[in-house]
DNA sequence: TATTGTTATACTCTATAACTATA
DNA sequence: TATAGTTATAGAGTATAACAATA
């Protein structure tokens, strides 16, 4: 049943042939050498990724709808309402009833978020100076990607 | 203390400016946008993501130990374990101790295995299909993400 | 009746520490 | 003493269902 077969020698590269071709997997590879530093360097500012993304994206777009914000960074209404819950109370933002639509909460930074944001951005970019990629070559890739998952407006 | 704002119109875009110069965070939206029909494809076939990866490369590297297998996908030592638990109770592969150094363990593929990482490579080669992209394009991509993630060799 | 957001909860993934066996 | 792998367990992240308030 089992076939049999030799151990693999140490000083054979591994082959990837077929997985190297999906760009899923490649994602991924590169998302998780790239998130450690990542990681590290915002836990310094005692954020999490999605805190950071959050801040981000709520600092440009001030009084967006936590529908929106979900929406826009694929995170899930309840998982949302979660990381909301954290960072309302450390105080970086605050939600406030949407006065035309009851139903909705609008997102603003308080100011403590707002230079946390900055600051975070700042260590992000230097923790993502990838020395293998030339700008012309970074410019590309962030093309390509955003080609495939940003939604494209008619 | 809290900034006040109006809502953000629905017919405005969502400014994303400094995130969408993050390599990250663009590989990570990339990968959820393809993730969840990949899943759906390769549930069919009874596997998860991780799964399919470790068929795929002990396919090709018959004999491969834990170790490398581990390092290659990035899956910590414990997480491999518990998966390969899985996949050789369901008949997938197996485990041999490595006459070499009975330390590691070298791993193969039993025929049930190889049959259904044929079938779960071509289902997700059609589940990567993405026609936001031209061939070239396609091309482009991976050799970029892979000049990040790929250990060059000396 | 549909939509926004919340709560509660379960499930999966990932990370850490302590252990066995071999070297 | 160091390495490969395992076990147990804790933690983070993600997913689902039921609910309240508003439209």
């Amino acid at each position: 049943m089992t076939d049999q077969s030799l151990p693999l020698s140490d000083s054979q590269t591994v082959d990837q042939a077929v997985l190297l071709q999906s760009i899923g997997y490649s994602c991924l590879q590169t998302y998780l050498a790239i998130v450690p530093e990542l990681k590290k360097q915002l836990a310094t500012l005692g954020l999490r990724p999605v805190e950071y993304t959050i801040l981000s994206v709520v600092k440009r777009n001030s009084g967006i709808t936590q529908k929106r914000l979900g929406e826009t960074i694929k995170v899930s209404p309840p998982n949302l309402a979660t990381v909301l819950d954290r960072m309302e109370q450390d105080g970086l933002l605050a939600r406030q009833r949407n006065p035309l639509d009851k139903r909705s909460q609008v997102l603003v930074l308080h100011s403590r978020g707002t230079l946390l944001c900055d600051q975070a951005e700042a260590v992000v970019a230097e923790a993502e100076a990838l020395p293998q990629l030339s700008e012309a070559e970074r410019h590309t890739l962030l093309g390509l990607l955003q080609k495939i998952f940003l939604p494209t407006q008619p």
